[in-house]
DNA sequence: AGACTAAGTTTCAAATAGTGAAACCAAAGG
DNA sequence: CCTTTGGTTTCACTATTTGAAACTTAGTCT
């Protein structure tokens, strides 16, 4: 099942074909994409070979299989730097860290997905790539809520469509209108809570990061369980966090002006 | 100057925009990468519109720039997982790190360029995103010229071609002549230096980290100032990073063949 | 051995997708 | 109001991509 939406040209279906391989996480053999895919056998190969050309995928010659290239490292380690917010949040993310001992997400939406960016937690010590750059849903965590609230209606539109709406709790919205409904009350609440949507006793309260043009940039939560603290407990942090949210946005915006000279 | 080698099709191009946008290190205007390639207005256009369609870049449409997007960051987390060295090697570096209370490098190949991959750094705690993904040159570390060392001909000569032989310091092997001879030196010794060839001060000892069947994964190396220590206390620490090197060698491959039901 | 089969690679005419000069549009600036 | 600068669209031309089918290996079975 190719299952991909919008599809431009060559570009489209060999970052479709990097894709496929990322998803199955190990090297992989050309005829188990061959079966995964709907293209061709000869197109694929041809895919393959180019992106494996350019670095962007490794075949190792002993047992033929693909895996991503380094040169996504490279990549991302500019992406990360650049793109994303985590690099400028970092000292917000230690202080927020540090004053609610809790653990604490940054997270971005990346089509219909949350993209988690950077990771502050309780216990362990920073691990970044292992822990950022993972995905989850949007429908059903606090990142994901708070970020949908404040979308443009279109996006919005686009993001609902790439929802599952898998049921994974008792408490998941599972429904097209139950969200909506909730997305009204993140809107005049100001942030979103996380009650035991994704995860039984994992609960949070999340915030969105605002451009002053009222853009989504992203969102930042502080997570905890339901065995160490409650709603109430977490909600008292809201002003916090939105305030560091409030400083996030403002260090992105002003960071986006460099040049005056 | 465009400046890229090998160029198959479309997605050579796009990819090459991809670069170019991650060189600049910051949003940049269409403008501005107009001035830089030498694609046309029209195709450049296109290809960017592209990439942002696909969530490769992200065009803020306030400014009008272009910036690495966030799909790059998720496709890297998986490459970081799955195709380098680094979550294998882990452990092992933690180990190392206290061993010889030294900074670490873990590093592989790109394309004639060493890419750290990841780093135990002697005073700050660990940084991963921020330091892994950096890229350096070949001929002047010890890490670069540990792999040289152990390629296959035909890889060496690709490689060879495509270092810049700058001299950064007094020291620096400035020439493909002397590199060769250094490259024989390290086959016989077993590992490298680095004798402040590229940065004043900084020495090295390396360790190439090679499969079974002696094709080059990585290397490993334990790098101090001439402040702290001498090449030779360094290199006594020399088969201590060997038989690390061997280890995380042997985990990468049985990790390789998990198959076996 | 010889005869199958599975997995990967190459060919080649047809068709599609990419190209880029030039025209166009919009917003600044004079 | 006219011009410039920066960005977007058009459209005829062409190069690139496409994919069925043929071809190679390398195993496997008898």
């Amino acid at each position: 099942m190719g299952a991909e939406g919008h599809q431009d040209g060559t570009v489209g279906k060999a970052l479709d074909v990097l894709d496929m391989v990322a998803r199955h996480g190990r090297p992989v053999r050309f005829s188990d994409l061959l079966a995964q895919s709907d293209y061709p056998k000869a197109t694929l190969f041809r895919l393959l070979q180019t992106l494996a050309n350019q670095g962007m995928l490794s075949l190792d010659p002993d047992t033929g299989t693909y895996s991503l290239g380094v040169r996504l490292v490279r990549l991302a380690h500019a992406a990360w730097a650049q793109s994303s917010l985590a690099p400028i949040a970092r000292p917000y993310l230690d202080d927020l860290a540090a004053k609610t001992g809790e653990t604490i997400h940054l997270a971005q939406m990346d089509l219909g997905q949350v993209l988690y960016v950077d990771k502050r937690n309780a216990a362990k010590p920073v691990e970044m790539f292992a822990q950022a750059g993972k995905v989850g849903p949007a429908y059903c965590t606090g990142v994901g809520k708070a970020m949908l609230a404040y979308l443009p209606p279109d996006v919005l539109a686009d993001a609902l469509a790439r929802q599952s709406f898998h049921r994974h709790t008792p408490h998941t919205l599972a429904s097209r209108e139950a969200l909506l409904a909730e997305l009204q009350a993140i809107r005049a609440r100001g942030h979103a809570w996380d009650q035991e949507e994704h995860e039984a006793g994992i609960i949070c309260c999340a915030v969105p990061i605002l451009s002053r043009q009222g853009r989504v940039m992203g969102a930042l939560s502080v997570t905890s369980t339901t065995a160490r603290t409650t709603l109430d407990a977490l909600g008292a942090q809201a002003p916090t966090i939105k305030d560091i949210a409030a400083r996030i946005a403002a260090a992105a915006e002003s960071w986006r002006f460099p040049e005056q000279a």
